[in-house]
DNA sequence: GGAATTTGTTAGGTCGATCG
DNA sequence: CGATCGACCTAACAAATTCC
């Protein structure tokens, strides 16, 4: 189904874990009324619906004129592309992230492509990526602390994979913010295509248009950032699948607070700065 | 409070495109 | 023309949630 299809790219451009049923409803009674939405979080939702009409301008014309039944079909072919290709990056990346580490430098412990348990911060390496801005890696009580897990980083306390060459700079959180290559490598992977991600196979080249292209997408989002962070995140972590409230915690509130980050006026500048950047 | 249903995830495909 | 790539799809299953 063509909204299948189109959910795909919602999901990755425009905004990962929205509830789209919910999205297109109350998008739809605030525009019926006219009136614009008084809490942020409601302004916010109310930015990603129009987002999802500039995407699908056919939909865009059509929507005041269904019924809330057909709304609602159409908002699960959309969240159904939504989350399909959101697991399938899952999977995609759990094997990529781990090649791009390998390309830099071999991981030691040896971290195989398929598996979750050996990962986290219970390994050297990708424990210093996952490393909370707050702690530091090098002091041994921050290590045992994370390794335990008996404290959770709360939000904007970011993992030191978002920054270039992993290196935080207390003065300026700006610096390298969000400019990481392992970053760059799985954006490649997921929105031109796997191989083109690959540094060490430059010889291959990709077969099919990639997702970019497929969806007529010429430049980068905030949300597709956020949506391949979270993604290498996840990819890092040890965190084992089957639970739901692991999600919650987890992948879901750091996308919703990396993407309120981004999406803070008083970043204007620096955004801009940084979408210059990826473009 | 147990059965039924829904949800979210993964492994393991299919199939058309195109490379060497 | 076989090998491989990569978007997309399906089935299975565990956990969460809802139902009775």
């Amino acid at each position: 189904d063509p909204l299948v299809h189109h959910g795909r790219h919602i999901g990755r451009s425009i905004y990962a874990f929205a509830n789209i049923n919910h999205l297109l409803t109350m998008g739809v009674a605030i525009d019926a009324v006219g009136d614009v939405p008084s809490e942020e979080q409601e302004r916010l939702e109310y930015r990603v619906y129009k987002a999802i009409l500039k995407f699908l301008p056919p939909l865009d014309e059509a929507l005041a004129n269904y019924s809330p039944e057909q709304i609602t079909r159409i908002a699960a072919l959309l969240q159904k592309g939504s989350d399909s290709a959101r697991s399938d990056d899952t999977k995609g990346l759990k094997k990529g992230v781990i090649e791009f580490l390998n390309d830099d430098a071999p991981l030691d412990p040896y971290v195989h492509p398929g598996e979750k348990s050996s990962r986290g911060f219970a390994h050297p390496r990708l424990g210093q990526l996952l490393c909370p801005i707050s702690k530091d890696w090098n002091n041994e009580t921050h290590r045992k602390e994370l390794i335990e897990g008996t404290q959770t980083p709360g939000p904007e306390d970011w993992p030191l994979f978002l920054f270039e060459n992993q290196e935080f700079n207390r003065e300026d959180v700006w610096a390298g913010f969000l400019k990481n290559e392992y970053l760059v490598q799985a954006y490649l992977w997921v929105f031109i295509c796997p191989t083109a991600a690959r540094k060490s196979k430059k010889s291959i080249k990709a077969t099919k248009q990639g997702n970019a292209q497929i969806h007529g997408m010429t430049s980068v989002t905030i949300a597709s950032i956020v949506y391949i962070a979270t993604q290498v995140r996840f990819a890092l972590t040890n965190a084992e699948p089957f639970s739901r409230s692991d999600r919650v915690t987890d992948s879901q509130s750091f996308y919703q607070s990396l993407y309120r980050f981004l999406d803070n006026p008083d970043y204007h500048e620096e955004v801009d700065d940084l979408l210059k950047w990826w473009n």
